[in-house]
DNA sequence: TGTTAATTGTTATAATATAACATTGTGTAA
DNA sequence: TTACACAATGTTATATTATAACAATTAACA
């Protein structure tokens, strides 16, 4: 079976409204907004989640347990992300910087483990709120 | 009032179960091994892995949603943090590498926003399974 | 077309985390 | 010492996040 192209209804249901949010969006959130178009359990939601991250749509900020699409059409893979993260206002920004991926994609630790995957998430304040 | 030196009790018991098991742990699985100490209810392991969390005592692996003692004098503020997790046995471990904070502390984005705090979770095969 | 895998639908439940409020302990200063 | 402020505790209930289990349907392929 060739990988698939398109996506499936749930699956598109949900990366559309996760785009048209345009900001780390939960689970239940979403569940609430897209069940108009037809979907009605959390499993549902979680699936498409799933399947959105492994293909690289979307990417899920761990320290928020949230959903952003992603912005960066290098990443597709989501393998090495990078996020900013106002300790305001909330705002979270995905990080796309040729050097510092390439650094973190080749960083070994001290036993020579190398890493095929990695999660990084900045915190500080963002220019708006720096300014307050 | 000063900076409290000491640990409460049920900061010190939940240190001291997390500092023994040596690796990471979930909430309710401390839960369920410290009840013999008179910790009864989530809240309280809760709110003692917050002010561990606080003062830099464990880390939260946010990928895990576990706990695990820090492993390096030099991160007690839990400020910048950086772990390698195995895919395969789940082991995970602190990276104390001067150079990747050096790195990561002086990391500015494109917009010159700077960074207060960080955590990276390097994701791949340690030694162990990378030989099966 | 028959076969396989992916996707969906549905109900129930597990796992993680916080709200709210009353009480007790502890350090500080008048 | 006593009174105050704040940290920590105890307790019950509930909110939030995520998965198990199983049946039915749909899509891709040989
Ligand atoms: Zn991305
Ligand atoms: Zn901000
Ligand atoms: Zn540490
Ligand atoms: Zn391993």
């Amino acid at each position: 079976m060739l990988k698939q192209e398109t996506l499936s209804k749930n699956q598109q249901i949900v990366l559309d409204y996760i785009e048209k949010v345009n900001e780390p969006i939960k689970a239940y959130s979403i569940l609430h907004n897209v069940q108009k178009k037809g979907i009605k359990a959390p499993l549902q939601v979680y699936r498409a989640l799933d399947k959105l991250v492994e293909i690289g749509k979307i990417h899920k900020i761990e320290s928020k347990n949230a959903f952003v699409a992603c912005k960066n059409s290098n990443c597709q893979i989501s393998k090495a992300t990078a996020f900013s993260i106002c300790e305001s206002c909330e705002e979270v920004s995905e990080i796309s910087d040729s050097k510092l991926s390439k650094y973190l994609k080749n960083f070994q630790d001290k036993a020579g483990m190398k890493f095929n995957k990695y999660n990084l998430e900045f915190f500080g304040l963002c220019k708006k709120c720096s300014i307050k």
